[in-house]
DNA sequence: GCGACTTTCTATACATGTATAGAAAGTAAC
DNA sequence: GTTACTTTCTATACATGTATAGAAAGTCGC
């Protein structure tokens, strides 16, 4: 490995990163700018772009950090492919669901990060241990992420909407509902906010898996 | 209904809404910025808050608009509950598909907007009448909705992936995969990239689908 | 040591969404 | 009319991500 040439780097994207994270745990996700980071590695804003191609894969490289630390638990013993698939589906929306500005990241890419990967590995197995081929199996996994990617999305723009507490646009459409065209929602009215905040991830894996993998051996 | 009291308005919310409807089917959609839209409805940009609390709401508000025109096709004549659940969703993500700008507003709201409840609806008339409880059928609903909202967004995200064809970090990951402790995806590999492009929006609803209602009647 | 080349960093500039302060233009009370 | 009040609009300012141009600081061939 010869000297490489051009003039030497002052800072490296290990600084960066470690910087990134110290802002955030200590700040929050709103003081992470490219400003904010430059000064914290002490240099210029500009200088960031030469490690990192924007803010959006810093983010993803962020990501990457936390998912070396997300638990990748043993599926529970004895439980058939589809409790393996349900097992670490969950798993995989938890850890997420523990990164704070997750959804600027699931807009950026439709598989997760370098050190996640533990999640399809472990899904797409339990799959095709179910019966699936191995190309029915990745159209799971596609599935079950892009369910998950919009549960967690929904649910943090919900917890949004809570801080401010905005008259929520969808308060003003359940007032004047058209019971005659709507009979069901109508019907549902007032209850709706209430129905609309349980959380039904796990319904939703669970359907998806008796609805993708074949019928487990009585 | 008295005259009403203070400053006259210069511009209505109408205005502002066909002037960005003009903007966005004349130069798209990147085109829609705040002062752009001033100039065009002849004001200045924070004029535009006195009628619209943000960009957010502006989207969701042209979506609205959008989705006024969105298809509501009869479900297939003698079709039983489940494809008529499969028939609205597939329609309903169909319809999104069309606005170019649908991911901003996707992380807005978690329910269509007011002129599009005609899809919820039908779902979960359609589940109720497939024997779900009405609160059930609700959960039923959301689930698709948080799929089809995911599904969406990884797909509008793929699409700008291709746009600039950065190397996808996606790509480096698949590079280094320890066949070891990944077994699954380094057998894929290559292929991986060809098996994400697919399309499986519907085998997706269609497992919800299977998974959530009751099976029907032989 | 010197010029060519490469990599990294700095300075400056721009477009964007939006906050804030206050001016403008009307109605209502007297 | 004058004053108070309300609504709408204007001017200005700021933080943010990032483009662009070029300066700085090295290596390499000679």
């Amino acid at each position: 490995m010869p000297a490489r040439t051009g003039r030497p780097p002052k800072i490296s994207k290990t600084d960066i990163l470690t910087a990134a994270h110290r802002v955030i745990h200590e700040e929050g996700t709103q003081a992470l700018t490219m400003r904010r980071l430059a000064r914290e590695v002490g240099t210029t804003p500009m200088a960031l772009y030469h490690h990192v191609r924007d803010k959006d894969e810093l983010l993803l490289m962020l990501l990457d950090d936390y998912a070396a630390r997300m638990p990748s638990p043993e599926p529970p013993a004895g439980a058939g492919p589809g409790e393996r698939v349900v097992a670490a589906a969950v798993a995989m929306r938890e850890g997420l669901m523990g990164v704070p500005w997750i959804v600027e990241v699931l807009r950026a890419d439709d598989l997760m990060s370098a050190r996640a990967l533990w999640y399809p590995e472990e899904i797409i197995d339990a799959a095709v241990q179910a019966g699936l081929t191995p190309e029915e199996a990745v159209d799971a996994y596609r599935i079950i992420w892009h369910y998950t990617a919009g549960e967690i999305t929904a649910r943090s723009a919900a917890a949004r909407r809570r801080e401010d507490d905005r008259p929520t646009h969808r308060s003003q459409v359940f007032e004047n509902l058209d019971a005659t065209r709507l009979p069901r929602l109508a019907a549902l009215g007032p209850r709706w906010a209430e129905l609309t905040s349980r959380d039904t991830y796990d319904k939703g894996v669970r359907a998806l898996v008796r609805g993708l993998l074949p019928p487990p051996p009585p």
